[in-house]
DNA sequence: AATGAATGAGCGTTCATTCAT
DNA sequence: TATGAATGAACGCTCATTCAT
């Protein structure tokens, strides 16, 4: 997935100039905006265009399908969260054990919110149909076990990498499940910060007591 | 696996003769494959009754509407879950550890069946826009932490109530989790049998080692 | 429009038994009940069947078409007041004024019951694409006027044929137009009255000052 | 005969440009024929596209519901009614006798046209059924009766206001009911000439005898 | 006589998409 | 770039009708 700082490029057949790319975004907000606050199923271009304040016509003068503009908007968003891997594995100086802790609260705060509540679902639902849907989710999340790795091998150095990867993934696995119970407005809602402090506590006993 | 001792009456409202409730039962089937195999925005009724083989008459016929129709459909697939729930919590005759790892192995073994792992992110997915699939849903993961909590109980009677729901729904949230990864035919499904381990190990850990 | 008592032959296909018989009757009933209280818009088959207590299937073995039971409530219907009209006309011993305010009462006060109100715009509406209703109209309204035109006669015996069909026909347009605004719920209903006694008074006054 | 002086804004959310409002009035125009050619009950979005000569898809581009062009429809149709009675009660310079006599001709003569045969059964009984136009048929007959009763004042000054609105509502209800008779093709239009003195004729009188 | 089951046509409506301007 | 206009396909649903039992 190319990525160049915060300007990756566009699937948008036009938009050469500094407009069209200002336009572009404002779309891709606006779905955004859409998807999130009215969900999958309202997720028309007749709603796009109209949070976007731009009619129809305009909007399939960027993206000439639906299809093109899911695209664009799913990597849009997968990329903020690439991207929020990649600064929190590079955050340093302090212990591995705090910034482990530091991730995986992080991780389950942001769970709680509505975009990622109300988004993860619906991929998942999609990637099980769309392999390109697939393909993104995948790496995003090879990613993130990426990061979870390299700081497992940082507090304990003896495991092997099988063992890193397998702990990684059941970590994620765990965070991950956690967004249809206490995600933004679900019913146990309320013990977010019990999980947090499980999670802590039982993934960082799950590393330290695996033997190598 | 059929809820047994129970009629399985389903909210149509016709179908009195034997005929009837066979064509019923085989509208909800065809519902399934296509929410199984084509994902909830190509669960119309022209799909479903072209998959059963009907037209799209004689499915208004028993279903008035589709959102009747599919509040059958999701009785039936949730029955399923509900019904081995019971059923395990009341097998005994073993250690509570013992069947505290068999259920745990159990739910991780069935999300690796293609209907677990299709379903699932499907049902997820609704819930997020229908609130009658959200309340099933919710019954269901009670009933499945109800069940945890018992053997939980019975495997450190220290903890207070307050403890062993946070338990159950940690590790329930956990295995659910792992739906997306290692279920049938996703990309970490080689890693089952270690998850498997590790969420037996793990859970084991966090609940002996609970402090009162 | 062939009459025989109160026992008029149904075009109903079927029904040589008794039992039939009274079915169709209380179809024809079910029929006319849903078309006053429900309008003509939900006058279904569904709903005739409803409220006649069978099932649509059976009402079909009566009424192979629903055009079919159409005509039969179209012609039960108007004979009740074809038959009105005969008792009327044939009703003696009185003076003819008094006997023509009588019947122009009676047609007024006529026009207020649900039933009238609700049914006779229906009719001038389909009478407008259908000629076998128009006929069947048509063929109510002539024995209407006939009625009318024997009092007129009576009361004014001078009048040549001509002037009494014309003061017929007027009379009974000037009634029937009333419907619209002094039926039943209508926002001038409470003017009923009233338009009874300009009624009686200006069509006494327009027979007796007409010149032979 | 349309509304001068208006602009004939109509309710469709769109056609900003001049095709687009032409297309609106073809539109109408289309719905008219149909109702009038076709009664209310093949009065489908399908006909109406078809005799506009476009497809559904379009009309529900102006008209993104079927209420909504009914609504456009009812009003573009009695518009032009309530236009011609604000003409005629103003029309002066004449005695208020000759006056009356020419809205009185000119009302009976208008129901002799197509367009007024037709179109009013068929409101009548759509009035039965649906509220907003019944409230439009009243106001645009609450105009008439209007117009009706400034010309009785004029003609006798004595009577008191119940009893000019009560010969105002009579007159109106007479000249209605003439439509199933009189009306273009009904089978007493040869009638109608004769139906215009006598009614001339008899609410005059009905008028002038009245007792203040 | 009566019913359950099944069908086909049509309904109003939504929507992604195309195109001329 | 941007918009209004137009299309075609599909949606959930209603309904009259047919038919086997």
């Amino acid at each position: 997935m190319p990525r160049q700082g915060n300007k990756q490029q566009r699937r948008a057949r036009v938009a050469t100039y500094e407009k069209g790319q200002a336009r572009i975004e404002e779309i891709l907000d606006a779905a955004a905006d859409v998807l999130i606050n009215q969900g999958y199923k309202k997720l028309t271009l007749r709603q796009i265009a109209m949070q976007a304040g731009i009619k129809v016509g305009n909007l399939t003068y960027y993206y000439r399908t639906k299809e093109a503009l899911l695209k664009d908007l799913l990597e849009k968003i997968l990329f903020v969260y690439l991207d929020e891997m990649d600064r929190i594995v590079e955050a340093s100086g302090d212990s591995p054990e705090n910034r482990f802790v530091a991730i995986i609260e992080y991780l389950i705060e942001d769970l709680h919110t509505q975009r990622t509540t109300r988004f993860f679902p619906e991929l998942w639902a999609l990637a099980n149909h769309d392999t390109y849907t697939a393909e993104l989710m995948d790496n995003m999340y090879a990613a993130e076990r990426r990061a979870l790795r390299k700081l497992i091998e940082a507090i304990k150095p003896q495991l092997d990498e099988r063992q890193t990867r397998q702990l990684a993934l059941f970590i994620s696995c765990s965070i991950e499940g956690m967004t249809m119970f206490v995600g933004a407005g679900k019913n146990q809602e309320n013990n977010l910060q019990a999980m947090k402090k499980l999670a802590c506590k039982s993934f960082l006993q799950l590393i330290e007591q695996a033997s190598p």
